[in-house]
DNA sequence: TAAGCAAGCGCCCTCTGCTGGTGCGTG
DNA sequence: ACACGCACCAGCAGAGGGCGCTTGCTTA
């Protein structure tokens, strides 16, 4: 037996991948009504870092993982599929032999070379060789890489020989015994080098019409193999049975038919495993457990990792260990930040199939798990677990903060709560006391402690404020400041809104005030009613006969009538309120009242109570304040809010002192104001709680002082 | 050569963590 | 009315566990 010779001679031009491809669809298409053979197409890597030493050898490795060794000093480039083991031995034993220049994927050094003398190659203008292997022929065809200069693409074509030939290769026309058709074709690859060893090839059998033989001449220490070639891919095995088993993998045809479903199976063992899925039974079970197994192997992984927890393979770089091989290589890919899979749409790239697949839900839109309840859909399983919990409260998880009561429906939030308000850098500082706190949680809780204190004090008076807003606002009155000024008018005002209902009621026809509150607060003593809670809180002075509310309040107004200038940012004190507000009205007429103080009368109006029509003058105390005072008594109520928060009751004085000063209607009283237009006298309930009805019962309650009661 | 065992591949799943939007209470 | 804080929620990706199925090797 002689030897075949592989000559290759692709033409500078002649490299055009189409016109090759082309072509193999043409001899496809040509083929497919005979055996339906494929030409088998094998992508060749050059591997880098293997060598054929001072041979000058070259390795290629296929799609498969197979390798295959070039020896360079040959006459004729020959290709042999060779294993990793005896690459490497291949390796040793063929140092010296030649030099290393020659590379097989340099196509212009694989020339049209006459193998032995039984062979006769010829290039048919494809780039394709044919072989003529004695009574047999095969074509090689080679197809440089466009885009990869050490990769080569091979199509392997061995033509059947005519049947006159068969004799002449007895042991192929016996392996394709009753199998040779017309175009059976086995693929063959030969050892050229001009070796005697190599003269007769091993003999090969064909499985079946879907697989093709390859017959593997290794150089020279290396034994002869044969490999069985699947030919629907690129598997090989030596062994017939092996690819017998492998080939059932390929078959469409379920033979064996499960009885009790009439589902198909492939293979008689795969109908048996189904079937013990109708009965129930899976031959290994866990002693562990009661989980149960078709294959002992599944078992035993199923122990160490439920049970045992064997994991031998352990990841070098960190403490990670698996039970299975492949779980560590996935791991790794974390440490080496390998991405293989590229997602098409996007820059995204995955270390694994899963999420790539996952990732892809993003571009088409896919949200394959729904919601039972809602009919929500998500694209992930952990998405829509995590919505089923709204629907059921009762078993929704708590995770409670360790360092506050907080709790949160999520840890990822309990995670965060703690980083927010358990984590600063920096210690944080109460601007109110000074005092300091290691994070924002302690702090807002030391903050609660100052909630209703009126911690920011004035230093010119008892007021007093729970926020330096208010405080900032308070010192107008001192510094004697009425910033907002009405644009309609020559008033002005101390604060924003006081300027705003000025000129609702004032410049604004359209303004309606908002309808009165209901009386919601009840004396827990009497269980009277009350609209605003400053009423209330007053009106419990009533039941505590130690209260020092009026005193409070006296102070108050006789600390207010400090006045002071900023003058370069030293604080004068310039005069006191009294003396300016006398310089003010000192067109008023004024009274001694029963307590000896000084008042100015405003206007004597009409108070109705229950048991018909006091008299009642409005008239200003020597310190400012408006109050009624009964003409015969003289007895007088101070008109000034006492709600809630002093803040709020100074706001009722400011605008108690306004209303008395409003434009068109000098010296005239709140009262007479609030009288004449219904709309004020109701702005008044609303906004500023004067309420006659509760006016009327304090009356009674407080025998002759009547107080105009404002709470906002 | 068949059968059994061990290992590999691929798929699906869960857990986890990060990010950003939203609703609501509060100042 | 507005800004802000915060719990809640959806979306998405990283990492690893578990298992069905296939393949290689060994042994009877």
């Amino acid at each position: 037996m002689t030897s075949n010779v592989a000559t290759i001679k692709l033409e500078e031009g002649q490299e055009s991948v189409t016109e090759i491809q082309t072509y193999l669809e043409t001899f496809n298409k040509e083929i497919e009504g005979g055996q339906g053979e494929q030409l088998q197409h094998v992508q060749l890597q050059q591997v880098e870092g293997l060598s054929g030493g001072e041979e000058g050898g070259t390795y290629f490795v296929d799609q498969s993982g197979q390798y295959y060794y070039q020896a360079s000093n040959d006459e004729t480039p020959v290709m042999t599929q060779v294993q990793i083991q005896e690459v490497e031995e291949a390796d040793v034993q063929n140092e010296g032999e030649a030099p290393q220049e020659e590379q097989y994927n340099e196509i212009e050094e694989l020339e049209n070379v006459d193998g032995d003398e039984d062979g006769q190659v010829t290039n048919n203008g494809n780039n394709q060789v044919v072989i003529n292997s004695g009574d047999a022929y095969q074509t090689v065809t080679i197809v440089p890489s466009d885009t990869n200069p050490g990769e080569v693409s091979y199509v392997l074509i061995v033509q059947q020989p005519d049947a006159e030939d068969k004799e002449s290769r007895p042991v192929e026309r016996e392996a394709t015994e009753g199998e040779e058709g017309e175009g059976e074709q086995d693929l063959t690859v030969y050892d050229f080098e001009d070796n005697e060893d190599n003269e007769a090839p091993v003999e090969s059998e064909a499985e079946d019409d879907k697989t093709k033989i390859i017959k593997f001449l290794p150089k020279k220490s290396q034994t002869v193999t044969q490999a069985h070639m699947c030919n629907y891919c690129n598997y090989t095995s030596p062994k017939r049975y092996l690819l017998s088993r492998h080939m059932k993998s390929h078959s469409e045809e379920r033979p064996h038919k499960c009885s009790v479903c009439e589902r198909g199976f492939k293979t008689l063992a795969s109908l048996q495993n189904h079937v013990n899925t109708h009965t129930g039974t899976k031959p290994h079970h866990c002693k562990f457990c009661d989980s149960a197994f078709t294959t002992s192997g599944e078992l035993v992984r199923h122990v160490r990792y439920r049970h045992t927890h064997e994991k031998p393979h352990k990841c070098h770089e960190c403490d990670y260990a698996s039970v299975e091989l492949s779980k560590l290589k996935r791991h790794i890919r974390c440490h080496t930040g390998e991405r293989p899979y590229q997602c098409p749409h996007c820059t995204y790239a995955s270390p694994d199939t899963f999420k790539l697949k996952r990732h892809l839900r993003i571009h088409t839109g896919e949200k394959p798990y729904e919601c039972d309840f809602c009919q929500a859909r998500f694209t992930q399983s952990n998405s829509l677990k995590a919505h089923k919990l709204i629907h059921n409260v009762g078993d929704k998880p708590v995770f409670q903060c360790e360092l506050c009561p907080t709790t949160c429906g999520r840890k990822t939030d309990l995670r965060i709560h703690v980083q927010k308000l358990h984590t600063s850098d920096k210690p944080l500082k109460c601007k109110r006391c000074g005092k300091t706190f290691p994070d924002r949680y302690s702090y807002k809780l030391h903050s609660k402690t100052h909630e209703g204190e009126k911690c920011y004090k004035c230093d010119l008076c008892p007021y007093a404020s729970i926020s330096a807003r208010h405080l900032e606002s308070h010192m107008l009155i001192h510094t004697d400041q009425k910033p907002y000024q009405c644009d309609h008018c020559f008033q002005s005002f101390r604060q924003k809104q006081l300027l705003k209902r000025h000129c609702n009621l004032y410049h604004n026809p359209s303004y309606v005030p908002p309808p009165p509150q209901e009386k919601t607060h009840q004396c827990p003593e009497c269980e009277r009613p009350f609209r605003h809670k400053g009423n209330l809180i007053r009106h419990m002075a009533v039941h505590d006969p130690e209260s020092s509310l009026q005193e409070k309040q006296q102070a108050l107004k006789m600390g207010r009538q400090k006045k002071i200038q900023i003058i370069d940012g030293q604080r004068i004190e310039v005069m006191t309120g009294y003396e300016e507000e006398e310089e003010d009205e000192d067109d008023m007429m004024a009274v001694e009242g029963s307590d000896g103080q000084q008042y100015v009368v405003l206007e004597v109006i009409q108070l109705a109570d229950n048991q018909g029509t006091d008299q009642m003058a409005v008239v200003a105390s020597e310190d400012g304040d408006l109050v009624m005072q009964d003409p015969l008594s003289q007895e007088s109520g101070i008109v000034t809010g006492t709600g809630e928060e002093g803040d709020e009751a100074e706001e009722e004085e400011i605008e108690i002192d306004q209303l008395k000063m409003e434009p068109g209607t000098p010296n005239k009283s709140s009262s007479q104001n609030t009288q004449s237009d219904p709309k004020l006298q109701k702005e008044m309930e609303t906004c500023f709680g004067f309420d006659e009805e509760e006016e009327e019962e304090e009356e009674e309650a407080n025998a002759n002082i009547n107080i105009l009661q404002t709470i906002s």
